[in-house]
DNA sequence: CTGAAAGCGCTAACAG
DNA sequence: CTGTTAGCGCTTTCAG
């Protein structure tokens, strides 16, 4: 007996006929109960396992869920994933890894893939969609999809995500309080509306406190950790010098604190630091950064969970889940030096 | 025409029968030319595409693999995953997230999953095999896995690692060789294999260069972060400081350099550590970490494409497939002062 | 509560 | 080179 098991012989053994094994082995409570014991029995000694394939086909669809990023090697991604797998597993999904590397055809073959029936949704973690979908908003809408962490303008699909204005806002609001005036903003790769929106917040803090930003204070970054560095050192070629820097995000922060240290400059004796995003290793980084930390399982739990509901057909679906961030406040920043103010 | 086109409608259009037009879309090379586009053609304006669900109960394939790890939100993962996906892509799979969180349970249930059809093959990342699976090794080597990263003793199937003694060896001579004498090893969770092979390799350094290993100069940590600071604080209680310290992997080399900074010890002008594995970010901690570079997106691939073969039966599956790792020398070594001599 | 029958959409013999 | 036929293994009407 090397072949696997299949509906029909455990029905053979058990005396009764296929459908009645699948209803017993689903759990329809269709089944009375001599029959479903002396089923179970059958299934258990011969070892018996569904065939997903043919059940996908039956049922048409596939229990797989689509985690689209751009980059799977970021390590942003890795507590979502996390969360999203957790949540996926518990429903009895499992999680199809896509990496898109920013090539729109990578994009589009994501949606292809959900279209042909290799997953049965998707949490889109990819800041745009495929031109051909764009157009559609109502035929857009009834995919079954959820944006997670980025933000797709006027896209009518559910959203879960952070407030990034607000969070910056408070960011730049801690280093205000430290006495800090001279605050510059390593921005991320605008036009990409998370990095508008962190820029708006920093604007927004600095109006409130009556200050101007000057010319080239907030110089426009990638989000890499040479770009951090690079547009720190310009920063600290001016005559006005920040005191201050509120950076995008963590790695550009690593590499304007590694490009601080180079010219000689104390963080947070000399420039205080704040990043954004919380990163693995912010904590353990020298100093320990100071920055805004998203609830990035969190935020993967409940991508998923309203995916859930969206292919469940839930009519619960919020359109937008909008999770808290935290200022973590650690060795990065410091109060301004009293001769800088 | 709301309903998604199948093989059939684009057989009714093109004029031929349904067989014809499964031989055309798959360039099986078998359909002649004026035929051939015809089908194209009516596949196009139908905007055909073929139900995978259907496809792979047909075949008894599901064109994807499993990528089986302890836990999705170690950075380590990073590159290997993106080299994993990158080389199932290109040959039409796609990569299925496992995460087993080391329990047993878990563990068991991808190689069900391998079972049941929901992958083809497994990239198992995971250090051991479930206990059901470990005892019949004619079955196990039939079974279209492929270890990498992970060794996994007295197993038949094909390995994709590095040499962790030999790497763990070269690291420990550059600590001599900058005139290290009080060399101490920071450890992994003993007795899992990778690392007992990396304290084989420092053991095999020291034996080499006369030097005896005191008493408690290896503890053991669990590759954390705050393992790494805590077995940090232990050996710096003693009597017999050590001059350099080997760890085991970059998080615990982490956390002993914030420990050492907090003892008020240099790095490297007092200590010098060397970590394990260089992680996106141990080059721009501070100091940056020398350590032992593994190719990750290379294993990755490998690992993958030793796969693809065990799973095209291909028979030219090497047994063990070992990955060249590098040393990076970085900040975080020195000369050992000579007054330590 | 159980059985019979139909078919999910595709591919692969087997003929011609 | 193309058509016919027969399933892949399961679930789900529809009857009884």
């Amino acid at each position: 007996m090397d072949r696997r098991a299949k509906i029909k012989d455990i029905a053979l053994r058990a005396g009764v006929s296929p459908a009645t094994v699948s209803r017993a082995l689903s759990d329809s409570g269709l089944v009375a109960e001599p029959t479903l014991s002396r089923i179970r029995e059958a299934a258990q000694s011969l070892d018996y396992r569904p065939n997903v394939r043919a059940r996908n086909l039956r049922t048409q669809k596939s229990m797989a869920v689509l985690l689209v990023v751009r980059d799977v090697s970021n390590p942003f991604y890795l507590e979502i994933f996390k969360g999203v797998e957790a949540t996926a597993r518990e429903a009895g999904y499992s999680v199809l890894m896509g990496n898109t590397e920013n090539h729109p055809d990578r994009e589009l073959e994501y949606f292809d893939m959900l279209r042909d029936g290799h997953a049965d949704g998707m949490v889109l973690m990819n800041g745009r969609l495929p031109s051909s979908h764009a157009r559609d908003a109502e035929q857009l809408a009834r995919l079954p999809i959820v944006v997670a962490l980025e933000i797709i303008e006027g896209c009518p699909l559910p959203h879960v995500q952070i407030d990034n204005a607000a969070s910056a806002y408070g960011a730049v609001k801690h280093l205000l309080s430290l006495g800090h005036r001279r605050i510059a903003h390593i921005c991320g790769p605008v036009p990409e509306v998370m990095s508008v929106l962190r820029r708006e917040g920093y604007r927004k803090a600095m109006a409130e406190a009556g200050l101007a930003v000057p010319e080239g204070y907030e110089p426009i970054g990638d989000y890499t950790i040479p770009s951090g560095a690079e547009l720190c050192r310009q920063l600290f070629s001016r005559p006005d010098k920040p005191t201050a820097l509120f950076v995008a995000n963590d790695e550009m922060a690593f590499g304007a604190i590694n490009e601080l240290r180079k010219l000689g400059l104390d963080v947070p004796g000399d420039v205080s630091v704040v990043g954004f995003d919380d990163l693995f290793l912010s904590e353990c980084f020298y100093p320990p950064l100071t920055t805004v930390s998203q609830p990035r399982a969190d935020i993967g739990k409940q991508a998923m969970k309203q995916l859930l509901r969206v292919m469940n057909g839930d009519d619960s679906v919020e359109a937008l889940v909008e999770m808290p961030t935290t200022l973590k406040i650690r060795g990065s920043t410091g109060p301004a030096k009293t001769s800088d103010n």
